[in-house]
DNA sequence: TCGAATTATGCATTCGAATGCATTGACGAG
DNA sequence: CTCGTCAATGCATTCGAATGCATAATTCGA
């Protein structure tokens, strides 16, 4: 910046000010800014982010956790938090979790450490207190997908996923009039999870039709685990279902592979429905029905919720928005 | 640094030396240590990530420009470099380009300004002058994916894909007997469409078996351009190929997809053989015969290639690595 | 017992840019 | 002609940590 100074014939104050405040509001004259960004063109001068941030406080950059890179939810909202982050100029620092504590926690020391401006997170194995430690150390916002964080500062962004399940399980009985119905979900301390799961239950319940145990599995969201959980299911040797509600597409899809290859038809002889209706549920046939959440939505908001408060640190009291879901009847139920 | 020297009764350059030399380079006694320590973990003390980089002109943290991170093929790679960064310590900015020139300058321009201390890209859109024009700008290691790259200050990691088309090609022809034989690919300005390309057609020319135009059909690697380039063979009334070399696995899966919708047999009508073996060549049904990339291993080779270089900065003349592929016969050919 | 060689630590400076405050010059009013 | 005002710019400092150099403390040998 000396150096543009110097050929520009000003001091390397003036040439920060040309390159770092608006137009409006500098009170830079016309003859020197043009001066200042010819010098800045001629020696192809570029600002030092680091040194910027270290004065500023700001880095610029909010970090966005996902729990599942490999996983086509996630993916509009990466693209949509990206979106809006440059519309911003921000830059992301994308990390996966891949469902592990440790991973969680590194994260939110890195947001801690390399003074992050904001965070947005997919939190699954991280407890209240943690992230409470975490939140406390730091003025940043943080806004989480899930309805299980529960935080005074900490937004949040969800999907009612017991209304979707139980919405959709009375679908199966009453629409489609299956009595016994599986149930693929996920170990309790991994959200979605328990929301899930309850809603599956509680439209059950309702309808007077009892679970079998051998027909409630547990995975782990992958299509590997869809596949494990259908082989349980298979080699419990009793009476099968007659259709299955999946805790996520990538395990149905992994459950259908596996009932298809034991020689059931689906959804003849088993009817699965999924839940996210990521690009693959159009690839397997039968097509899968699932549950569709907008994840290009849930990042919007996601991202909205977050420059709000980084551009208004005092907004108050924690938020709350809720993403809609859809059923998508396709072909598997 | 300031608090926690007080608090151990040293100087702030004390702390700095027991939190940032290893022990056995650093002069400080034990005892210092222990008390400096003592003090982090008291006031729960970080150092700042961005003075330090300041300071150390070093920001550990490398960038990593995928093509589509919507496309399977890439996670493997991200995934590979994640660990192989957090072993060394080092912090992956990922950055997808979704093909667009546009977003491949603005990965650069962050490069640049952010101070990172290596680059790992799949550059498609940028040309070799710009290419030029931002390494010169800067010492920092750059390692590329892709033949294309052609560029004395940048190590490669690459796929003979050639002779991987041209080998399964072949392979169509001769094992399977083949002679109508279409080709999905990309205009030739992505990479690595030439390449592919070529193969497919000297094998053809080689087998003296000619290519009806109407059978070679573009797209831009997703399955729905896939979809598209399978409606266009369909539209165009004539006689149809009886097998289909296609660029990559999301075009050949959309290419199956809308064939079969047209009521076409896959294989027995028409073979499809994909690119690249992602996880929903496995979910298609058929199957899809696939020429298989170890992504992984694409990851770990760019990855460990550009730690070389950080770690030894003189480390001469461009590097070239290939990485293997494999025929994964299936039941879509 | 004293100086040389270590070892352990502190002081001052540096990284690059942003910013509070001071200064300069131009202009207009009195 | 003088002084106040405001626009334009410069000076000095600051952000937090790392590091070259100097120095104090300790050890050791003769």
């Amino acid at each position: 910046m000396y150096d543009v100074a110097r050929l520009a014939g000003v001091s390397q104050p003036t040439v920060s000010r040309v390159l770092s405040q608006s137009e409006d509001v500098s009170q830079i004259s016309k003859e020197t800014r043009r001066r200042v960004l010819a010098a800045v063109e001629q020696l192809g001068y570029r600002p030092n982010a680091v040194a910027r941030s270290l004065r500023t406080q700001k880095t610029r950059t909010i970090a966005l956790l996902l729990a599942d890179l490999s996983n086509g939810f996630y993916h509009p909202i990466a693209r949509a938090v990206q979106k809006i982050a440059r519309e911003h100029d921000y830059e992301v620092l994308i990390s996966s979790s891949d469902h592990l504590h440790e991973n969680e926690i590194h994260f939110c020391e890195i947001v801690l450490s390399r003074g992050i401006d904001g965070v947005l997170m997919a939190p699954q194995r991280l407890t209240m207190e943690e992230l409470s430690h975490y939140v406390s150390q730091t003025n940043i916002p943080f806004v989480a997908l899930g309805e299980h964080v529960d935080h005074p500062n900490i937004d949040i962004v969800f999907v009612d996923d017991e209304k979707a399940t139980y919405e959709t399980t009375r679908w199966l009985i009453e629409e489609r009039g299956h009595r016994r119905i599986g149930y693929f979900g996920v170990p309790p301390f991994l959200p979605p999870g328990p929301g899930r799961t309850r809603g599956f239950l509680r439209a059950m319940e309702e309808a007077g039709l009892s679970v079998n145990p051998n027909h409630m599995q547990e995975g782990d969201f992958t299509l590997e685990s869809g596949k494990q959980a259908a082989r349980a299911l298979l080699a419990t040797g009793g009476n099968l279902p007659t259709a299955l509600m999946v805790i996520n597409d990538l395990m149905a899809i992994g459950a259908i592979l596996t009932l298809q290859e034991a020689g059931l038809r689906v959804p003849d002889d088993i009817a699965v429905v999924g839940f996210d209706d990521i690009p693959e549920a159009t690839i397997v046939r039968p097509a899968l029905t699932t549950i569709a959440q907008d994840a290009y939505d849930i990042g919007q908001k996601m991202a909205t919720a977050l420059f709000e408060r980084i551009e208004n640190p005092d907004i108050g009291e924690r938020r709350v928005y809720e993403s809609t879901y859809k059923l998508i009847p396709r072909q598997s139920a």
